[in-house]
DNA sequence: TTGAATATTCAAGTAAGTTGAATTAATAAG
DNA sequence: CTTATTAATTCAACTTACTTGAATATTCAA
């Protein structure tokens, strides 16, 4: 399984400068909306006639919407315009060994539909026919309003292709390697799809919507079924060579600690994921089932419980001590299959260390936070990202 | 001091539009040189006519020049071209704490000149003044040469701004706190300035003329006062949100281990550094002043410096490691300030993590090499960096 | 009431890319 | 040896999308 493909170099022309400014515009409009043509002229560093002939072609989409005019100070009065949420729909799909998840976001990034469907088993055959009726579902009585659907966005647990963690099996799907998932899912949701670990569209969730909205470089800590990282660095999307970036759960924290499934010891993941709670708590005679067994057991104040969250305190500082000085985020946001309060109790235990870049006078962003999607967080990345494909464009200048 | 700017979503134009072209056919230009315009507009996306109409003007530049015809099957012969080496040149200055060295590169990225200048201390003033001396020194004797100057990329040690690494004044500058270097030395220098760390101007070299080139995704582990990391993803150079990403040296590596002038322990840079070295040796009864005098240890097998390598694999095993799952790169270098030889041994030392996403079947590049720059990297890089901005375009498309 | 400030629109101009036909030169085929 | 085919390049016309400058609309301030 490949989702990764070289890039190359391409030139620019009118029409790939227009897509470019179109998303401009769109970005703009999206940070600071009611805002009118003038204003996006100055940011944007184009002109107003340009601002004014892309409006129109994005109302004529339906993507932007007027907003009114509005008076302030002298001359006339602005006329302001806003996204128009129910203009253009993304459907987001996560792909789990036991479970699919999907998601309709509007282009404002607020969910339409989220639907849970079983997965007898990991064949692409059936993950295929279980995202058709997703996407039938999804899409069910949304025939008669013209939306626009952006396109897909498909989550499957990485590390993908043929890496070194081999007892990471129990997350990859079984049946995949040889498959290329984007055109698999492009045939079968009939419309384009983009590919990505939970941990990537969980951060890029928290930024569509969420507590990383405006920010332009951060990370988000996943807790999936190991550990994922998600890297914003400068507004974009962090994926490494292969498209396996991000692979934090099999960093080791405690050298000669415990033994990993990958085979190292001391990886981060046998200290801070779901896996080591379920052990921790496997080895106290609890079984987890699903994520609300932990919420109950958090609840009724269960001693096994709090004393994992007390001992992945210090492994977690250490990883976000260590992403701080790698990646210089202006947040560290925590989420994902792990119940807010666990979370919460996780963030205030951490003690993170003061020599970092990150300890720095007049900070204004929290160093390490919670995501603010909540359980369903990958599905929504999965829009999201469809949603950030088209609203975010590439160049940026400095100031 | 403050280095890093936020950016600002700007539109495209034609001018804009021209200017990432003419990058676009510089960048395919060095990448497979000598090539003909055909093949450029087949790579780029571009016609062939914008092809020509481009190459005309950076022929009209000096920055390319014909190669001849050369026929290849039927056809008209192609005519090739390729970078005009002495069309134009680059200025790297790295300031030190103790010393500065400026370095003069061609577009192809061949050293024309390097010194090496005393600093008597480090205040604002006294290092313009020796700036301007290398400057001199430097473009001295080729006034007669019609070479365009590109600009000066001025490396200086991170981190930059006020951060928690309250003892890594050691490895900073005094008296430039509150200064804009980028400022300071575009006045004092005339021509364009970029600022960097060392560790990732070192990555640029590489990527410009060394083991790096031709590869979009990788990490530079750099040996200077402390440790740092540059990195490159897909073609972009990483900087973090506030300037500092890539401290690498103050990753944790060994919870509990020795105490770090940061005020944590277990820092990397407390085992695989110069700082670590120097100390290791100075417990032995050893005093180092420059770096050959730990190459000249080396040479004699010192035993004590056998020991510190020893010493020093561990950790930097396991960094290699950390950066491999995080970033997931093409390959990892390892250069800097420190003979090539205790380089060469401390990677062939390297127990590198099996689970590791880097494990992977199928490798070409190497898990871990030496840096080809040697130990004038970072001043090298400096120029490096400013060919790169000529010459890298940003706009990349899935193939 | 008048002038200044600001946003927007209208109309013309420009830069840079694309397209299609013509030209050139090499190889392959008859 | 002649002719056809192939490929690179150039020429000229066309298109797109941005910019510029003038005109218009609306509000605030004097």
């Amino acid at each position: 399984m490949k989702i990764s493909s070289p890039r190359r170099i391409v030139g620019s022309n009118a029409e790939r400068t227009r897509l470019h400014n179109r998303q401009v515009v769109l970005g703009h409009v999206r940070e600071r909306q009611p805002i009118g043509r003038a204003e996006i002229a100055r940011i944007s560093g184009l002109s107003i006639q340009a601002v004014s002939n892309i409006i129109a072609e994005l109302e004529e989409d339906r993507l932007l919407i007027e907003a009114g005019r509005q008076s302030e100070g002298r001359g006339l009065p602005v006329l302001k315009y806003r996204l128009n949420a129910d203009g253009a729909v993304a459907l987001g799909i996560e792909v789990r060994p036991d479970a699919m998840f999907g998601a309709l976001v509007n282009l404002e990034g607020e969910t339409l539909f989220t639907t849970r469907e079983a997965l007898p088993d990991n064949a692409p055959s059936t993950v295929v026919s279980v995202a058709r009726r997703i996407r039938a579902s999804a899409l069910e009585g949304r025939c008669g309003k013209t939306q626009k659907i952006l396109g897909a966005g498909v989550v499957m647990p990485g590390p993908f292709g043929k890496v070194g963690i081999s007892g990471a099996g129990q997350s990859a799907l079984h049946g995949w390697e040889d498959s290329d998932p984007i055109a698999v899912f492009q045939e079968a949701l009939d419309m384009p799809v983009v590919v990505e670990n939970d941990a990537t569209a969980a951060a890029v969730a928290e930024r569509v919507r969420g507590v990383a909205t405006g920010l332009r470089t951060f990370c988000f800590i996943y807790f999936g079924a190991g550990l994922g990282l998600g890297v914003v660095a400068d507004g974009e999307v962090q994926r490494g060579a292969f498209g396996n970036a991000g692979e934090i759960g099999h960093v080791i924290v405690r050298p000669g600690g415990r033994l990993c499934a990958c085979g190292n010891h001391g990886c981060l993941e046998t200290y801070a994921s779901r896996i080591a709670a379920r052990t921790r708590l496997a080895d106290a005679g609890i079984e987890i089932g699903s994520a609300s067994d932990i919420e109950n057991l958090y609840n009724a104040g269960n001693a096994h419980l709090m004393e994992w969250i007390d001992e992945a305190s210090g492994p977690l500082s250490q990883a976000v001590g260590l992403i701080e000085n790698l990646f210089d985020p202006e947040t560290v946001i925590l989420g994902g299959a792990m119940p807010d309060a666990v979370l919460d109790h996780l963030i205030a235990s951490l003690e993170l260390p003061g020599g970092s870049v990150a300890a720095r006078a007049g900070r204004v962003t929290p160093r390490v936070q919670r995501g603010a999607c909540g359980r369903l967080t990958a599905a929504l990345g999965g829009a999201a990202l469809v949603i950030h494909d088209t609203i975010t464009p590439r160049i940026a200048a400095k100031t």
